[in-house]
RNA sequence: GGCGGCGUAGCCAAGUGGCUAAGGCGACGGUCUGCAAAACCGUUAUUCAGCGGUUCGAAUCCGCUCGCCGCCUCCA
């Protein structure tokens, strides 16, 4: 089966072919770390980790890279609106970052390189460009010239003269052309530095990107992706630095996620619209979320409110519930089954099942449809639902159903829509709120005098491990050590 | 001004030339149930923003109109 993937270069899906069989590098622009992430940023965090989760699962070799921007204008604002290194800032976001991404269940990236700690990867690419004659040098700070480089706007479909033309665009006298950007920043009193060849300073924004990339995944790699807005100007950029000097070839397929809107806007920082991602975590479970943008094509735009997660946490119960009611049945245990030795009506929900699957594996094959296969999950759901209400459910139809939940397992590997733990076990707080509500029914019943039910409660925890004591006005419990 | 995208049921959302226009939420009716929840069954788009065209055939291709959004500046 072959996979298509949509490509923001050339505009249309494509075959993915990697650049090394059965390989793929993958690279993600991660975050600047001066600040909680919000809901639209996990956007791709999810989308495209699960991707990468899939790709391994098709039995890709997935080096995963995603990067830290621990050095950025936003961050030296910040650490001089807070009087703080800067530094700290980044180490405290980075942090954070970390934390909100493991509640969100995403996995770790394979690499994940800060740029403060590729200073001199960046400097030697800069090098590279200058002796090429592609960038300048201007009191210390160092530009690409952009009308050296003849590929540039074929990402972002712009053309430099429309550029130009365009009314926000800054214009600064000294520079060739304004739509030059800067590779290096000349470093003003009190701001961070590192030492360059021309000059003391940081680099630039978009070098960071094509340094470290191309560092962990070769000249020429399979994946670069990010969010559309990401397209112009940086992608745009990455490509120019890391193209101009024409020894590298970069990144082959570039891919995009759509944004989340808020009342019809971008969620956006500068917005001021937004909500992080820590704050919804605390009202909804990462499933919720998940399902969330997994039930949504990753390169639509989609709209975020309390009603739509709402929705989409009732919709998630019904899966939750599902796979709850399989853990509920002991199922018979089997290593293969052999669909010709099932009765015929666990035969067909074998084939149901299979024909589900596939057309799950086959959505997600198709620029990762992942919203189409999940409607393929819900029919699997309504039937598995259908089977386990019917009255007896055979033998045959049990190892069937052990089959399913294995292979929903298997799938929830990388769409982590499940919470496989949850049920398995209570906390000590949950038991304690359970404890007291059964405690508050028992008092009922005493008040009723219906001693023979309160007395069965009594007696029935009492085995369990727990003692009740019951005094005039109320009653204590207490846990037995054993 | 330049470039790109979107408009499918009450809501969310797949489908991009031809099988009954997926799936979820909601609503209504039913099954089950002491009640509730869950689950199941049935109903809920003769029609895909509007108009025109291409075609044997269009939600899907083309043109126009209307509405919405994004990028062109930091941005996922």
């Amino acid at each position: 089966m072959s996979l298509t993937i949509y490509n923001t270069l050339t505009r249309k899906k494509e075959e993915f072919i990697p650049v090394e069989s059965g390989k793929v590098g993958f690279y993600l622009c991660g975050p600047t770390v001066y600040d909680y992430f919000h809901i639209g940023n996990a956007r791709p965090f999810i989308v495209f980790d699960v991707f990468r989760r899939f790709l391994q699962y098709r039995g890709f070799e997935v080096t995963y890279v995603v990067n830290i921007t621990d050095v950025d204008d936003k961050i030296i604002n910040k650490s001089n609106q807070e009087n703080r290194a800067p530094k700290e800032i980044a180490d405290e976001y980075t942090k954070a970052y970390l934390e909100d991404l493991k509640k969100l269940k995403v996995k770790l990236a394979d690499v994940l390189p800060k740029a403060t700690e590729h200073i001199s990867d960046m400097i030697a690419l800069i090098r590279e460009l200058l002796d090429h004659g592609i960038a300048y040098t201007l009191n210390g700070d160092v530009y690409f010239s952009v009308e050296k480089y003849n590929g540039y706007g074929k990402l972002s479909g712009k053309h430099i003269e429309d550029l130009k033309a365009g009314a926000r665009v800054e214009i600064d006298e000294r520079k060739n052309n304004p739509l030059d950007f800067a590779l290096w920043k000349a470093a003003k009193p009190g701001e961070p530095f590192w030492e360059a060849p021309w000059g003391k300073g940081r680099p630039g924004w978009h070098i960071e990107c094509s340094a470290m990339s191309m560092k962990y995944l070769g000249d020429r790699f399979d994946i670069h992706a990010g969010g559309e807005d990401l397209i112009f100007p940086h992608h745009e950029n990455e490509i120019a630095q890391s193209c101009g000097t024409g020894k590298h070839a970069f990144a082959k397929y570039w891919l995009h996620n759509g944004f989340l809107k808020i009342r019809g806007e971008k969620m956006a920082k500068s917005k001021r619209n937004f909500l992080t991602a820590r704050e919804i975590l605390k009202r909804y479970p990462a499933e919720v979320l998940r399902l969330f943008f997994l039930q949504k094509h990753y390169r639509s735009p989609i709209n975020y409110s309390e009603e739509i997660l709402d929705e989409t946490q009732v919709a998630w119960h019904r899966l939750q519930n599902f796979y709850r009611e399989l853990n509920a049945k002991k199922l018979p245990e089997i290593n293969e089954i052999v669909p010709d030795r099932l009765s015929a009506p666990a035969q067909k929900f074998f084939r149901f099942i299979e024909q589900n699957r596939s057309e799950m594996a086959a959505a997600l094959e198709d620029d990762f449809n992942s919203a189409k296969a999940i409607g393929k999950l819900f029919e699997i759901v309504k039937e598995g639902n259908r089977l386990l209400n019917s009255e007896e459910i055979s033998t045959d139809k049990q190892v069937v159903l052990n089959y399913l939940k294995k292979k929903l397992e298997e799938f929830d590997d990388f769409l982590g829509l499940l919470s496989r733990e949850a049920d398995n076990s209570s906390s000590e707080n949950d038991l304690e709120a359970i404890l007291e509500i059964l405690l508050e029914v028992r008092n009922e019943l005493r008040e009723n005098k219906m001693w023979e039910l309160a007395d069965k409660i009594r007696n029935r925890l009492t085995e369990a491990g727990f003692s009740i004591e019951d005094r005039a006005k109320q009653s204590i419990i207490k846990k037995n050590k054993s």
